[in-house]
Parts: structure tokens; C-alpha cells; sequence
DNA sequence: AACTCGGGGCA
DNA sequence: TGCCCAGAGTT
């Protein structure tokens, strides 16, 4: 079933009404600080990288200082994370650029950092977009299943997606309407056992009777 | 486009 | 236990 544009401004207008004042973005201190707290975040829920950073930040909560710390002492502080090895062999590429290129800072272009080691379009966009205003929706895994679940935007890869999304979503909403979805996708729309009996959505979603497509 | 990394969370 | 996960890099 196609999803006319009618029907995809009504469920984002229910979706903004759901889901307002929701928010992913955490309380870090400092540009760097969320830069790490986004990358450790990749198939790691937030509760267990705040617990990580927690102990990581109050010490080492500079390229030069997670430099100083080494590679080893940091596999051992996010160990407790998923994929740890590969994230510590990024972040320490990634705080050799900063030191290097950017003077200890993080850029705030997208074609910047996402040539950094271990942040890829997903976590650039959120950067982008929740720190230095430029409008941006990042597609993670709940994004794109909710984006092609509801048919507000259909793709095969998260690229599509977002291009898609951005087509549908007023640019002034693209942050907020990352929230909403990923909202959407964590509480209702899940990827498992979808709560479609509670689901704003309802009536208006394609995937109402078989959403586990 | 498919594969891999890896411990956690959940049924 | 087995299966999936708030991704990114490599082949």
C-alpha cells in the first residue's frame, strides 16, 4: 500500500504531538565529550555508556588526555560495551586527528567529522545536528525501520532513507523528527513485538496488520 | 551488498 | 541458550 504526502503529514503532526518534548540528547559537557558518548553508543544502549563515561569523563575528557590514557586503559574503561576494541582503536585514531588537524577540538562539519575514524553518517548527523545546529536526521536502526514500516520513507539503505525523510520532514523539524521516530522505534514500533494496539499511528499505518514486515 | 565485530538485553 | 541490538569498517 502507498502512503500518500497527506497521510505522511498527519502521522508526523501525530508523531510531534506523541512524542513532544522527547529527546535523545544527553547531557554531556563539552563537543568532545558527546562525540565519544555517540561512538560508544553504537549497538550499546544509553544507560551502560553513561555508566562508562561516568567513570571515563571526570579524567580523561580531552583527545590529549584519552592520548595520554592509551589504548589499552581505554579498552579496559568501555569494555562493558559492545564492539570495545574496535571503538577504542577509533577513538584513539580519531583523538590523534583532533590533536593534529583540529587543535584538541571537534569540527562542525559534516564532511569533517564524518572522515573520522569510527564516526560514520549516523553519529555525524547527530553531532551535526544536536550540537551545532545544522539541521540534520540521523537514520539509525530504529529510524529506518519506523521510516519504512510507516512509509514515510521507504529505501534499502539508511541513505535512502534519510534522503527520503528529509523530502517529507520540514527542515526546521529535521532534529526534532529524529527524536520522534527513534522514540517511536524504542517504545512502539519495535522491532521484535511492535505495540501496534497502543500505537498513535494507528489507522493510518500501512503496516498495521502485519507489522513485522 | 554482505560480512564482521562483541558484550548486553531479552524471551 | 539463541537471537537481536541507539553502527562503522572492510572485502
Amino acid at each position: 500500500m502507498r502512503v500518500t504526502k497527506v497521510v505522511k503529514q498527519q502521522m508526523l503532526a501525530i508523531l510531534a504531538e506523541h512524542y513532544r518534548g522527547a529527546t535523545t540528547a544527553l547531557n554531556y559537557s563539552t563537543p568532545f565529550e558527546l562525540l565519544i558518548a555517540v561512538i560508544l553508543s553504537a549497538q550499546c544502549t544509553d544507560e551502560r555508556v553513561n555508566i562508562i563515561t561516568a567513570r571515563l569523563f571526570p579524567q580523561y575528557n580531552t583527545p590529549a588526555k584519552i592520548l595520554a590514557l592509551g589504548q589499552d586503559k581505554l579498552e579496559e574503561y568501555i569494555r562493558d560495551c559492545g564492539l570495545f576494541r574496535s571503538k577504542a582503536r577509533n577513538i584513539i585514531a580519531t583523538c590523534e586527528i583532533l590533536c593534529r588537524a583540529y587543535g584538541g577540538e571537534v569540527p562542525t562539519r559534516f564532511e569533517d567529522l564524518i572522515k573520522l575514524p569510527g564516526v560514520g553518517r549516523k553519529t555525524a548527523n547527530v553531532i551535526v545536528s544536536q550540537l551545532f545546529g545544522t539541521p540534520a536526521i540521523a537514520v539509525d536502526t530504529h529510524v529506518f525501520r519506523v521510516a519504512n514500516r510507516t512509509g514515510l520513507a521507504k529505501g534499502k539503505t539508511p541513505r535512502e532513507v534519510e534522503e527520503g525523510l528529509m523530502r517529507v520532514i520540514p527542515r526546521q523539524d529535521w532534529a526534532d523528527a529524529h527524536h520522534w521516530l527513534i522514540w517511536h522505534g524504542r517504545k512502539v514500533c519495535k522491532a521484535r513485538q511492535p505495540a501496534c494496539d497502543v500505537c498513535p499511528l494507528n489507522g493510518l499505518c500501512p503496516s498495521r496488520e502485519d507489522a513485522t514486515k
